[in-house]
RNA sequence: GGCGCGGUGGCGGAGAGGCUACGCAGCGGCCUGCAAAGCCGUGUACACCGGUUCGAAUCCGGUCCGCGCCUCCA
């Protein structure tokens, strides 16, 4: 099985094979800012490269997986300015508030999650290096990054240095060399948040950590560099500069991924026109796993168009995987499933999940023919071993079936033993051959988000 | 202005020179006291205009529309 991916270095699908497989596979993503509620953008990323992070580890023995939160930036200062909060607060509080939703969301923890302010020795110790190479210069109380001593920069967005200078809006600060130089490192104020260097006190520019942590942890090469189409330039621009001039390497990543972006019913997301999903806010209104799959619906170098339709969309999809796997939940599998070959395909063809979800319904057509209306035939332990291995690979329709139609994402919702005392009670009636009571009663669960099913073996119920 | 991405049936969404996925919704039927779930059947769509080809949604040229990036970003 080759597994191709697209490298945004190349514009191309290549085959992947890990740089060294005595390191394993290793791969760096590139993590939230933490100043404000994670919105449904920046859920994407996470998910995508989730679902990669699955098909490697079943695809190689060694994974690490590092995924940075950015915890000192200038939107956070910002932020903590306008609102009055501790900066450290508000970091604390945003990530955790992060990994409660991206748990949500079903997506695994990174084997490594660094925090910039934990680096800042790092990030250091790169800026004196480029200084001494000759690739970065101190002015003003700065350090920059100067662009010119760099042949290859603007490689990985196709841009070239004159192109960059011509478009640009912000005017160029008096104390660089040239109008494309970055910030390795700046002054702060004795408000903003700093450190101690040979620069004096200051913070360091936002390109570094990503360069300094994926070193730390991952080396001076290694194999996937990912994050949203954004970044591209001028943050990976930036990241690839600084480490490949630090450590004088070829690559820095071999392979650059990037995920589409996302809209909010069929407008850009903006703050102004309130159609900003937070996650947060979506899981108060749907489950997590289908606000994954509607993700996942969409092949992630897409452009996608994020709508409540679409959760809505595939929470009926997932109704119908567990209702298959609620039948047979009698069925025991002697060995963790593993990953049916036609969605492995699927995905080893640059993580093509709209494929793969094809394939899904393929195996569940296949299943619900062969029960048929007279009841139960065909190999049903190798049906449920096929839905729950690709399950697992997309992190999806691991739950337990009851849990998923039983479950509440409202507190209002009608409890569990008031449904049964009705479900009771509409039971007698039917016998007493009184349908009209019946009927009123599944109307009136009906109302309530409860569905009810009579089946060979009794009423079941379910929320919708 | 520069660089890049995209426009597929009512909707969502793969594919990518001939075999015309898949899902949701709809319609007809089976099942059911009636439903629900499930099953069976049912839809020749690829922005527009030229061109290449025996054959194009897929390749080439042009047009229109949408979106992103263009540096210490909002």
């Amino acid at each position: 099985m080759v597994l191709k991916l697209h490298n945004t270095l190349s514009r191309k699908k290549e085959d992947f094979t890990p740089l060294d497989a005595d390191k394993g596979v290793r791969m760096y993503v590139c993590g939230p800012t933490v100043y404000d509620t994670a919105h449904i953008g920046n859920a994407r990323p996470v998910v995508v490269f989730d679902v990669l992070f699955r098909l490697l580890n079943s695809l190689y023995p060694k994974v690490t997986y590092v995924r940075n939160i950015t915890d000192v930036d200038d939107k956070i200062n910002a932020k903590a300015a306008e609102t009055g909060e501790d900066i450290r607060t508000i970091t604390e509080r945003t990530a955790a508030l992060f990994h409660a939703d991206m748990a949500a969301l079903n997506t695994l923890e990174p084997d490594f999650e660094p925090r910039a302010t934990d680096h800042i020795a790092e990030m250091q110790v790169m800026i004196a290096d480029l200084i001494e190479k000759g690739f970065a210069y101190e002015a003003e109380g700065h350090v920059l990054f100067s662009v010119n001593a760099m042949d290859e920069y603007g490689k990985l967005s196709g841009h070239d240095r004159d192109q960059i200078i011509a478009g640009a809006r912000v005017e160029v600060a008096p104390y660089k060399k040239d109008a494309a130089d970055f910030v390795l490192w700046k002054p702060s104020t004795g408000e903003e948040p700093g450190w101690d260097s040979d620069w004096g006190f200051g913070r360091p520019g936002w390109h570094l950590e990503c360069s300094a942590m994926s070193n730390k942890y991952l080396g001076q090469t290694f194999d996937i560099h990912g994050g949203g189409q954004d970044l591209i330039f001028p943050h990976h621009e930036n990241e690839i500069a600084q480490s490949r001039c630090s450590h004088g390497t070829d690559i820095m990543a071999r392979f650059w991924m990037h995920n589409g972006y996302l809209m909010a019913e069929g407008e850009k997301m903006s703050k102004s026109l309130g159609n900003f999903y937070t996650v947060n806010e979506l899981l108060g209104e749907f489950p997590g796993e289908a606000i994954r799959l509607a993700l996942l619906k969409t092949h992630y170098r897409q452009p996608m168009d994020f709508t409540k339709d679409g959760i809505a969309d595939a929470k009926t999809i997932l109704n119908k995987f567990y209702t298959a796997l609620k039948k047979m939940a009698g069925v025991q599998l002697e060995n963790e499933p593993d990953i049916p070959t036609e969605i492995l395909n699927a995905l080893c063809e640059d993580l093509n999940t709209p494929k793969a979800l094809s394939e899904l319904h393929q195996i569940l057509n296949d299943l619900n023919s062969s029960m048929g209306t007279s009841g139960w035939s065909g190999d049903l332990e190798s049906f449920k071993a096929k839905l729950l291995g690709a399950g697992k690979v997309l992190g999806l329709l691991q739950q337990d079936p009851e849990d998923w139609f039983k479950g509440t994402t409202s507190a209002d919702d009608l409890d569990e033993a008031a449904i049964e005392a009705l479900i009771a009670e509409r039971l007698q009636a039917r016998a007493d051959k009184d349908f009209a009571t019946s009927d009123r009663i599944r109307d009136e669960l009906a109302e309530q988000g409860v569905v009810l099913e009579d089946g060979a073996e009794g009423t079941t119920w379910r929320r919708v």
